[in-house]
DNA sequence: TGCAAAATAGAACGATCGTTCGTTTTATTT
DNA sequence: AAATAAAACGAACGATCGTTCTATTTTGCA
C-alpha cells in the first residue's frame, strides 16, 4: 500500500495511500469535520457571526481544541471560504463543462447556479453575506472572498464570451453587460426570496434569464419554449 | 400659544409651540443627534456592528447616557432603520412624484435610486446589509427593515403599474417581473461596485434599465437616445 | 510494546459587549 | 429663585469573545 520510501525522511512522513482521504491523520479528519460544521454554521449566521465557542459546542470539542486547528479565527474564516468555494465549483461549475461550449454551457451554468441559490434561500449564501460583511473591512478574509467570487464571475463571463464566439449571440453583444444582468437576477432572487419571502421569485429569475437570452441571442435560432419552472 | 390647560395636570406638560423642532426638549435633540451618528455608523459596520460603546465615543457621551435614550440596543437599531427609511423616502420617492404618472415617473424613481446607490457604494446601504444580517433572525428589527423595504418596492411596483395603465408599456407586460429585474440591477450594482470595485458598474446598471424599458415599453414611442452616463 | 509527536482538554486572561443602578448635573417649570 | 423633572454620568455586573498556556490524552510509527 505504501509508496517506496525515499532514503531521506521527508519532514512529514505522510502515509499517502492511493485512495485519497482514507489514511488521513486524525487531525486532518477532525479539521475537515470542524470546517464542515463551520460552513453550515456560517451560512446561517455569516462569517462574522461564526464563533469558536459555538463551533466547539456543535462539534463536541473544547474551544482550545477547535482553535488549535486554525491558530486564529481569521484562518478559520478563510478555511470556510475556501471550502465553500470548492463546493460551489463542484456543484455549479464543473458539471456545466459537460455541456458544449456556447449557449448550452451558459444555460447550464445559470441553471446550476439557480439550483444552488434555490437551496440557499433557506440556508444562506456566503458569497452574498460575506460581501456585505467585508465590503469595507480589508484583510485576508475579504481577499479570499473576493478572489473566490471573482473567479466564479470570470468563469461565467468566459462562457458568455465563448457563446458569442460560437455565433450564439449577436455580434454586438456586450458580454460584461450580459454577465452583469445575470448576476443581478441571482441577487434579486436571493434578496426577495430569502429576506422578503416573496413567492414566485424563482420563476422571475428564470424568466429574467429568458429575457436576457432573447435580447442577446441570435434571433435566427428557433425560439425555444421558455423553460418555465413552478413558482415557489 | 399653549393649549387650554385641563384641570388635571397631564402627565407630561409638553410645551408645544407651533414651530416644530425649535422647542424640542434637550433630550429629543441629543437623541436625534445620536440617531444621526448611529445611522452613519451603521451604514459602515451594519446594524449588527453598531455598538453603544462606539456610539458613545463618537457622540462624546457616556455609554449609559446614550443607552438611556433607547432603553435597549434593539430599539436603537429600529430607530436607525426608521431614520434611514425617512431619508430614503425624502431623497428617492417624493421628488419623483413631481414627474407625471407613467414612464416618466418610473424613470425618475430609478434615477433617484441610482443616485442614492452611487453614494452608497462608498457608505453602504442598510436595506442591503440589513437584509443579510436579519434574513433568518426574526424580531422587531427585521420587521422594521422588512416593512420599510416592502413599502419602497411596492411604491416602485405601483409606478410600473401606472405606466402600463397610461399605455406606456406593452399590454402583456408583467409589472412584478419588471420590478424584479430593476431590483436586480440595483443589487448587482451595489455588489459589484462596492465589494468587487468593478469599474463601469454604474453604466451597466443604467444600460440594463434601458434594456428593460426596451423590452416592456411601447415600441410606438420614438426611441429615446439611451441615457448614457459616464462610467465609474 | 514503547516512545515521541500530535491532538485535545481545561482553566484563565484581557477586552468588549449590553445593561443596571445610584448619583449628579442640567433643563424646565412654578 | 426654588422646586421638580429630565438628562447624563460613572462604576459595576455578568456574559461572551478570541486567545494563551500548561497539562493530559490519544495517535502513529519504530
Amino acid at each position: 500500500m505504501s509508496v517506496t520510501e525515499s532514503p531521506f525522511k521527508p519532514p512529514r512522513a505522510r502515509t499517502e495511500s492511493a485512495r485519497e482521504g482514507r489514511a488521513l491523520h486524525k487531525g486532518q479528519q477532525t479539521k475537515a469535520a470542524i470546517v464542515d460544521a463551520a460552513l453550515s454554521l456560517a451560512t446561517q449566521v455569516g462569517l462574522e457571526g461564526l464563533s469558536i465557542g459555538a463551533l466547539a459546542e456543535v462539534t463536541q470539542m473544547s474551544k482550545s481544541g477547535v482553535f488549535a486547528h486554525f491558530g486564529s479565527r481569521e484562518e478559520l474564516q478563510i478555511s470556510v471560504v475556501r471550502e465553500y468555494f470548492a463546493r460551489f465549483e463542484e456543484e455549479v461549475f464543473y458539471p456545466a463543462l459537460n455541456e458544449p461550449r456556447g449557449l448550452p454551457r451558459v444555460r447550464a451554468l445559470f441553471g446550476n447556479w439557480m439550483k444552488r441559490v434555490a437551496v440557499e434561500i433557506q440556508s444562506g449564501c456566503i458569497f452574498i453575506s460575506g460581501a456585505v460583511e467585508f465590503d469595507d473591512r480589508p484583510g485576508p478574509v475579504r481577499d479570499a472572498l473576493s478572489n473566490s467570487v471573482k473567479t466564479w464571475l470570470q468563469a461565467m463571463y468566459r462562457a458568455v464570451v465563448q457563446a458569442k464566439e460560437e455565433g450564439h449571440l449577436l455580434a454586438d453583444a456586450d458580454e460584461h453587460q450580459m454577465a452583469f444582468e445575470i448576476h443581478g437576477l441571482i441577487l434579486a432572487l436571493h434578496y426577495e426570496a430569502r429576506f422578503l419571502n416573496n413567492p414566485g421569485s424563482i420563476t422571475r429569475a428564470n424568466t429574467g434569464f429568458d429575457h436576457i437570452l432573447a435580447r442577446y441571442g441570435q434571433p435566427a435560432s428557433p425560439a425555444r419554449p421558455s423553460r418555465s419552472t413552478p413558482s415557489t
